[in-house]
RNA sequence: UGCCCGGUGGUGUAAUGGUCAGCACAGCGGCUUUUGAUGCCGUUUGAGAAGGUUCGAAUCCCUCCCGGGCAACCA
């Protein structure tokens, strides 16, 4: 296939998914003023997971088809839980997808913005709403203001302060920021409609008072912004074009364009290429995957617990985790294409996953031959000196080259390879059965020895010399291939082996208290295995393919995490 | 029960008023195979329901049903 018929393929399944429809119409008519700016704007507060990947695709892959820009926007605006660390992991991982911001940047570096960099102009921004009367400060707690509110069937109250004058307002707002009052004391409020039936309409908070140290800015500010009044404006200040979100924003969306109204009357959009950039915010489906939780609360929660070896335990949906468990960048990003984007809340299946982690890998991971399940064969009438067999790295890819394993009179094979009494179909070792022994030759079982609990202890058998490089002189034909590893230089090593870490596809049926009831009791498992002499010169991070068995990453020095296991289409007990 | 959003095979999606509703994953069957892998071929399964507009509706309108979201000084 040429390139263009593979373009033409791909576009023609996922790609023209609504947000692409909704940029080209905004590109056509000239409102971007000649360049798509998105953003991708996390909360440094955790780690970023598969469910984020999927916005990271549709931010930097949408910049990317139009030629724009993708910032990554730090918005720090509650310092509560925010750290350098976090932010630090979140641009690793972002990173490591592949993906890079651009863009003029805020100072810190190109194509990077950080919230509490606009903190001024949001303040500024906030006296100009008072003394224009569209906000005013308010004293009612929030208990109180739960009443106020009302439910949205019924219009709401007015606050007591609604209606004070700009000045005194403008005066309360001032000493807030001097730290005069405390936390939850006085807040600013947005002026908007108490009789809305969207509650976000009814005079929300866009300051509020909170004494906390920022993690870059200090004890400099003890009022911050709220997410709706901040959102707008970063994207604006910054000449976003298009801020895309989760569905949960979609009745906050009023109030986005509301701040966007505001800013604009003030003068403070943007200008590129003669054009106004009027920021605009749509939303998409969040990515759900059968079997795991996705939200940040219940993965901290695992975390903290000690359910998981931490936020990069292989098990986790988090991108740190995926690493660790050998899933790569393009795979995941091929994840998140297919999985395309729209408005349908839904769940997708983890065989996708893994069959885009298998797709990629099959191409490129090196093929080596390792006995998670060791159980030693003995050939009897091996007489000679050891020998040496030479094995493509990877059939799929000549150009991966070849490497050479030794062979000789012991060898360990997997015990799921022979049966003492094979059932139905099952064509690999057995008493009486010619098997063949991957890239060496043909092997004939005669019998096996029992260990003291009736388990097999050792096989014997006998090898067709003639049959050297695994084909029979005479042409007869043996179905079943094997893997080995030679006894005598067999390096041991260790492998972490993953299942899911819940037993049922959604953790959450019995709501988010009780998903913990769901955890899988063994989803991880260690063994000990042999594997033949060439993997011992592993990295951390390299890939394999362990011929019939699986995809592994080296985690350590001889220790290795299976990324994903081969297909199987041998089933044990089916006729 | 106020407002908003959404319903296409088992799963995720495509189509934008005009061929038998396409693709992928999963499943099933076969061929190839020195990985029961890969590759290749075939195949089962679908419009939430009822009306209406139209020569023609997944697509437009209406009613109903179902699912989700919204009432933090979180994001």
């Amino acid at each position: 296939m040429n390139e263009e018929s593979e373009t033409a393929a791909k576009e023609s399944d996922t790609s023209r998914h609504f947000v692409r429809q909704w940029i080209e119409k905004d590109v056509a008519e000239g409102k971007t003023g000649g360049k798509v700016v998105t953003r991708f704007p996390p909360e440094p507060n955790g780690y970023i997971h598969i469910g984020h990947a999927k916005a990271l695709c549709a931010d930097f892959g949408m910049a990317a088809l139009f030629g724009g820009d993708c910032h990554l926007r730090f918005d720090d605006t509650n310092p509560a839980k925010e750290t350098d660390e976090f932010a630090e992991n979140i641009k690793r991982d972002i990173s490591w997808l592949g993906f890079r911001w651009s863009g003029p940047g805020d100072g810190t570096e190109p194509g990077l913005y950080n919230a509490s960099n606009m903190f001024d102009a949001m303040y500024a921004i906030a006296e100009n709403l008072i003394k224009a009367g569209q906000a005013y400060c308010c004293n009612l707690t929030q208990d109180e203001w739960k009443t106020y509110r009302g439910v949205p069937e019924k219009p709401g109250t007015p606050s007591p302060s609604r209606d004070t004058p700009p000045e005194r307002n403008l005066d309360i707002f001032r000493r807030m920021r001097a730290g005069e009052f405390a936390d939850g004391e006085w807040c600013l409020r947005a002026k908007i409609d108490m009789a809305s039936p969207n509650i976000h309409f009814r005079d929300p908070v866009i300051y509020r008072v909170r004494h906390a140290a920022h993690y870059h800015l200090g004890d400099k500010w003890c009022i911050y912004p709220m997410y709706d009044f901040a959102h707008p404006i970063e994207d604006a200040l910054e000449g976003v074009t298009h801020s895309m979100c989760s569905l949960e924003f979609e009745v906050h969306r009023p109030l986005y364009d509301w701040v966007v109204d505001r800013l604009d009357e003030m003068g403070m959009l943007v200008e590129r290429g003669g054009v106004k950039i009027r920021p605009q915010q749509r939303e998409f489906a969040r990515l759900n995957l059968a079997g795991t939780v996705m939200s940040k609360r219940l993965l901290r929660q695992l975390v903290d617990e000690g359910r998981v070896d931490g936020w990069d335990d292989p098990r986790m949906p988090t991108v740190s985790g995926m690493r660790r468990r050998g899933y790569t960048p393009a795979a995941i990003r091929e994840f998140c294409e297919r999985v395309g984007l729209s408005k349908v809340e839904s769940t997708t299946d983890f065989a996708l996953l893994e069959w885009c982690v298998r797709e990629d890998l099959n191409r490129t991971a090196l093929r080596r031959m390792a006995v998670l399940d060791p159980v030693k064969a003995v050939i009897d009438n091996w007489t000679g000196p050891a020998r040496e067999v030479e094995l493509p790295d990877n059939p799929v890819d000549p150009a991966a080259g070849t490497r050479k394993t030794p062979f000789g009179r012991e060898i360990w094979i997997d015990r799921s390879d022979f049966m003492e009494n094979p059932e139905p179909k099952f064509f690999r070792m057995a008493p009486g059965r010619e098997v063949r022994l991957r890239g060496a030759c043909i092997f004939k079982c005669t019998g096996c020895v029992h260990g003291p609990d009736g388990s097999v202890a050792e096989i014997h058998g006998t090898w067709d010399e003639g049959s050297w490089g695994g084909n029979a002189p005479d042409g007869r034909k043996v179905k079943g291939t094997i893997h080995w590893v030679d006894c005598a230089t067999g390096v041991e090593a260790r492998a972490d082996l993953f299942g899911p870490l819940f037993t049922v596809d959604d953790p959450l049926r019995d709501g988010p208290d009780r998903f913990l009831e769901y955890l899988a009791p063994e989803s991880k498992k260690t063994v000990r295995f042999y594997a033949e002499p060439a993997l011992a010169a592993a990295r951390p991070g390299d890939r394999f393919q362990f011929e019939r068995t699986g995809y592994f990453v080296c985690d350590g020095p001889l220790a290795f995490n299976r990324t994903v296991s081969l297909k199987d289409s041998f089933k044990p007990g089916v006729k």
